[in-house]
DNA sequence: AATGAATGAGCGTTCATTCAT
DNA sequence: GATGAATGAACGCTCATTCAT
């Protein structure tokens, strides 16, 4: 049973203690992780064989599978990355007072980061068998629900739907939007045309 | 003399004049197509072998061949239908006179459709390189263009957009509706979650 | 046993007395043939597919089958032809007295031959299974073995082998000739190219 | 260190640094190409599954197409094998010093070869879009050009061809005395059969 | 920490051929 | 004379995954 070595667990402590092997391992998982990113943009997710990563980052199939415990993985690590790129831009988008203006402000960063993300990406999230929208408890989702349980409780949200009703009806509009711009290869940009649907979805929040 | 060789197009005519053979043949491609149409609802679509199709409909893996080029050929087939479906029932559904109501009663019925395909054939229909989506002659998407133009004539529906752009912002959010209901695995009723959707586009329209 | 309608063979009294259906017969068994030549000449024979023909001679699969046993027939037959050319053009091309003239003119008749058959053809004559060359009987075997006997006995060719060893020697040779050009996709002038090749023929076969 | 994802190339170093994965491995397909090339001598190419070689091999499909790309790959790795023969025995056949005689040898040589792979390796190579024998470069080729070359420097050559026309000339009478001699399913000696061809070939080139 | 040889079920697809009509 | 629906064995090939080294 206890026949595989234990995969080394991301440790979050950048502390300087860190042997050599360790600094090499983080490399080479960042190496996969890179490249296995690249290529999915590139030429998709279906499209890009666990071998053809191992053969461009230069690395065996033995060491995919020491860091990752599939190709679903990865995506599903950039996915997580979502969470820390938000948290990371919250405070310099989200600045105004007004708990609608807030929410605003928060979709169209997440639209933002859409955008940065590319097609690709976006096609492969939005798949059948990836449900890692659903994880309730992924700080993007419960960021919104947050701004929004604080209108309501400020005012100027309407009661209609509770946090979690609007953070769902928002997703699936917000996911919509997302999904027909990949659909149409990028060829618009992605902001500039989600500014209408925010707005909508303003309006509707205050209602 | 009527001299062809491959995929029997399907003939329009329903006269009588059909030899016992014609008759067959149209048995034996409705019987493939719709044994595919529900093992790909029940078990999805990767998981539906072609193989399996024709054992189940009793029928050589060639006469398959014969009919479909291949598995997404019937997906595509079930997709185009969708324009008679809702050419069939529009009289039915679309009776207002008010014509925000109409785009209403039209979008609902849109969102009944999909309700009664069905969770797989949504999720596959909503696939990267099915671009079906984007035939901008489709009758669905025609007929919704229709329905806003007459609105904008008549005044009530808003000139913010043009009747194509409307379009293309509905169809955007139904689109996100329908895939998050797939998502979740249709563990909802997706006609009445639709309602919120539909009323928010509404108070758009008229804005 | 007596199940297959026996194959209408061919003809050879192009007398008056041929009814509507012989003459149709002939004109569609005529349309086969030039057009599966055509589709091997332009895309070789492994990849024409008898549906291929089929759908371009606007005749069903049935019919090709009634006249052929199936595509390799088809190339029997533009080989049996060959004899038939070379019958036809004997006479203007092999007009010297000399009988090792008459020879070096019946072989570029033969190569002429080749070059207006084209590269696919002749790739697929020079093929495994094709042991068509082999019929000692044809007509093109047995007149040069006429020609080289002839030139025995008048004296002015070797009697170092016997006309058929000789037919052998020679065949072998412009096999090669025939083949390199195919190989090289006709990309220079066979006729230009043998002329080197039936010349050393010839001072071989005085020798 | 030494990364590398597939296609294991030959390394040349016959050091005894192998690890018994190296050698297990160099093995594994060794038996492949052995049991590959005996298969298809016996039965023939088409006829060849690559399913079969790998029953026979007791090997899996997948470990196959670890080592070959296709059966195709199998011929073409013989074929590459015809210069290191060639190389090998160059100097225990080459032996004279008169240059035609040289080049005479150097072709029993290569007949010599050709009688030695079989009849149904012939037939694969000969074959349509096997462009490999126009690989100018292969060390056959060369050679052959430097013996002629060397003929004609020396006087006993005719300088009627440059030594790539010659080359050309002579491989094109080689291909079809190696094709014929295939086509006839090997039924006589192609040594003996091909030695008439080289007299006439060693006359011409001195002419 | 890293390797890479080995797996093999399973896939979609082709196509010459038949025969009842 | 002509049709064309139906066949199905057989094909080459992919790829995520494992595990002894």
């Amino acid at each position: 049973m206890a026949k595989k070595v234990s995969p080394p667990e991301q440790q979050q402590n950048k502390l300087p203690g860190l042997t050599s092997r360790q600094i090499r391992a983080r490399t080479t998982k960042k190496q996969i992780f890179d490249i296995a990113i690249t290529l999915i943009k590139k030429q998709g997710y279906a499209k890009t064989a666990i071998k053809d990563i191992c053969r461009k980052a230069s690395v065996s199939i033995g060491t995919f599978y020491y860091y990752y415990q599939g190709k679903q993985a990865i995506v599903n690590e950039l996915y997580l990355r979502a969470d820390q790129f938000l948290k990371d831009h919250f405070n310099s988008w989200v600045v105004s007072s007004n708990p609608v203006e807030r929410v605003k402000e928060y979709l169209a960063l997440y639209i933002h980061f859409v955008g940065l993300e590319g097609v690709d990406i976006v096609l492969n999230i939005y798949y059948p068998s990836n449900h890692l929208f659903l994880y309730e408890n992924r700080y993007m989702i419960t960021r919104l629900e947050d701004l929004i349980r604080e209108g309501q409780e400020e005012g100027s949200i309407s009661r209609k739907f509770t946090p979690q009703g609007w953070m769902r009806y928002i997703i699936t509009v917000l996911r919509g939007v997302a999904f027909d711009w990949a659909l149409r290869s990028g060829e618009y940009n992605i902001e500039e045309s989600a500014q209408a649907h925010i707005e909508c979805l303003a309006d509707y929040l205050r209602s």
